[in-house]
DNA sequence: TAAAACCTTTGGGTTACCCAAGGGTCAAGC
DNA sequence: GCTTGACCCTTGGGTAACCCAAAGGTTTTA
């Protein structure tokens, strides 16, 4: 298989094939003539394999290691639990972290509905967004998701 | 007031603040012996408003927009407004995302609780994720937040 | 046989910052 | 007057997971 077929049978874009060589999740032979790359019926199943990892969460990365883990004939199958054990709880606090977000929108948009607009004078940029409570500032910070499977622009 | 000074009194980095400085959302004045950012009041109220539009999920381009038109003297409001009737819904959709994969997850460590691990075979890389439904593939992808204010790695 | 379709690599862009390096500046103490 | 430490400056590179354009070779097809 070429490029753009492995690409098609599992539904992604040629890019992503190759980002994923590049980033050593496939290994592909090389047509020893014209340099292609060619993808076995076994790398076809190995990008599903990733796909199916990517909206489990995980990032390439750590799919690059659980793949070197299963290709040296280790069980990466611990690994993967300890993995997702740990995300776990960030993906619920992004989600709450979310909720919260969009609670502050709407709860913006109703409370701007019946407020006028109002050219911003020299200590009101918008009070849109001014009437708004400051973020609380200095506390800790929090780092969950970046792990959503692809998407487009 | 020098760069941390503003970065103090608002809550966050030195480096922020030179962020913003170079996306054009904070003119400050310059020192005219040694080059040092000067910054007023006003621009530490400026940062602030920043910062609270930042919670509200507007990304760094877009509030520049939003403080050209205040700068000019015409009301953001409206498009303020657009802008967050626009976005809400795709954090809506990016919760139902975060969720679904949360249940994915919590579905996986359930059913493999009392899976064996095994090593994987030829055919079997993990069964942990083999055992997952294929991506649907080829479908619209939808893209959502990417606007959480930041957070530390 | 020539154009269409696909392959290759290289390099740059996306987001909102963080960080290190190399070097100038400043306030304070001795 | 000088050293020290705390700041300041700019430049350039890194992050995650790709996308895209360009320049040029190959294969397929009409």
């Amino acid at each position: 298989m070429k490029v753009s077929e492995l690409a098609k049978g599992a539904g992604v874009t040629a890019e992503t094939v190759r980002h994923y060589v590049r980033e050593g999740l496939l290994h592909p032979e090389r047509h020893p003539d014209n340099g292609y790359q060619l993808f076995t019926q076994a790398d076809l199943e190995r990008l599903r394999f990733i796909q199916r990892a990517r909206t489990l969460g995980f990032g390439v990365a750590e799919i690059r290691e659980i793949l070197e883990h299963a290709d040296h004939g280790d069980s990466p199958c611990p690994m993967v639990r300890d993995l997702l054990a740990s995300r776990l709880p960030q993906i619920h606090a992004r989600i709450a972290e979310l909720q919260a977000l969009a609670e502050r929108m709407e709860q913006a948009l109703e409370t701007w509905a019946d407020m006028p607009d109002g050219t911003p004078d020299g200590h009101s940029l918008c009070r849109l967004i001014e009437s708004f409570p400051e973020p609380l500032r200095g506390d800790a910070k929090r780092r969950a998701d970046e792990h959503a499977p692809k998407e487009e622009p």
